[in-house]
DNA sequence: ATGCCGACAGGATGTCGA
């Protein structure tokens, strides 16, 4: 099964270049974060004319996460736990059938945290360790999980092309790269580091100052996976092209394929 | 040091993104 996820900035300005995409990828499950749209307004039809089940978890304007499935999607929950005061609407997980038994994916915004020293990134930072306790409980459960999504931070110095260019964002704050390797010794696999172990392989550009032009990109959107996922690991890609197309979003698609 | 670009809400321009 093919697994994707894809920061698709606003999946109605969108639609035409999400749906080509789905068309030529056919993804068994797409992850889209920053959907900026409530579920009322969701361009469900699109996907179910593709064979797609939806589920979302959408907000008005901002944020907003969705699953796309092929296969059924069950247990859908929404949020992370400990939500009380917490209105973004940045998680959504589902479990899906598989042929021989079931497997768990999350679609995950992690807030942006800019700039560092303010409450937006103490709430980055609260907001990825209740990620990871989150991580920890479903990781108890022993199954193929897939934690998968924009996390907005640059692991390594080799994920940017200018690490002088990000010491000062949130992106690339000790504090953040500290959260993700805290989710990493939790066991999980990042599935692209696994399969490529080349530098300067990017999953966003900005749409300023001809950062695509110049491939001044950073890699952000990642897919963790639980052990039990990672055994069953074919390959992983990122869709590059696609941020050459007419109207992109400045993050491109990333795909993990696992014998599942 | 700052704007650059783009989406959104609303109906001008500020907020947010990273």
């Amino acid at each position: 099964m093919k697994f994707a996820t894809w920061n698709v900035n606003s999946v109605r300005a969108r639609i035409e270049t999400v749906v080509a995409w789905l068309k030529e990828t056919q993804p068994d499950v797409a992850c889209f974060q920053e959907i900026k749209t409530t579920d009322d307004t969701f361009p469900r039809d699109a996907f179910e004319a593709l064979g797609y089940n939806c589920a979302v978890h959408g907000q008005k304007s901002y944020n907003g996460v969705a699953i796309l499935s092929k296969r059924p999607l069950e247990d859908v929950r929404a949020g992370l736990p400990e939500g009380d005061g917490d209105d973004h609407a940045r998680y959504l997980e589902a479990q899906i059938p598989t042929g021989s038994g079931m497997v768990r994916v999350a679609s995950i915004y992690a807030p942006n945290g800019n700039p560092p020293g303010t409450d937006r990134f103490a709430y980055k930072l609260n907001w990825l360790e209740r990620l990871k306790r989150h991580a920890t409980e479903l990781l108890t459960y022993e199954e193929p999980l897939l934690l998968m999504g924009d996390y907005n931070i640059i692991p390594m110095p080799e994920d940017c092309y200018d690490p002088k260019a990000w010491v000062n964002d949130a992106l690339y704050q000790p504090e953040s790269r500290a959260a993700y390797r805290k989710l990493l010794n939790l066991g999980l696999t990042d599935a692209f580091r696994a399969c490529h172990a080349e530098p300067h392989r990017y999953t966003f550009w900005d749409y300023q100052a001809g950062s695509w032009q110049k491939d001044h990109g950073i890699r952000i959107d990642h897919i963790l996976l639980s052990p039990q996922a990672a055994d069953l690991l074919q390959g992983s890609a990122i869709d590059r092209r696609v941020r050459a197309w007419e109207k992109p979003s400045d993050h491109v698609p990333i795909w993990a394929d696992l014998t599942l």
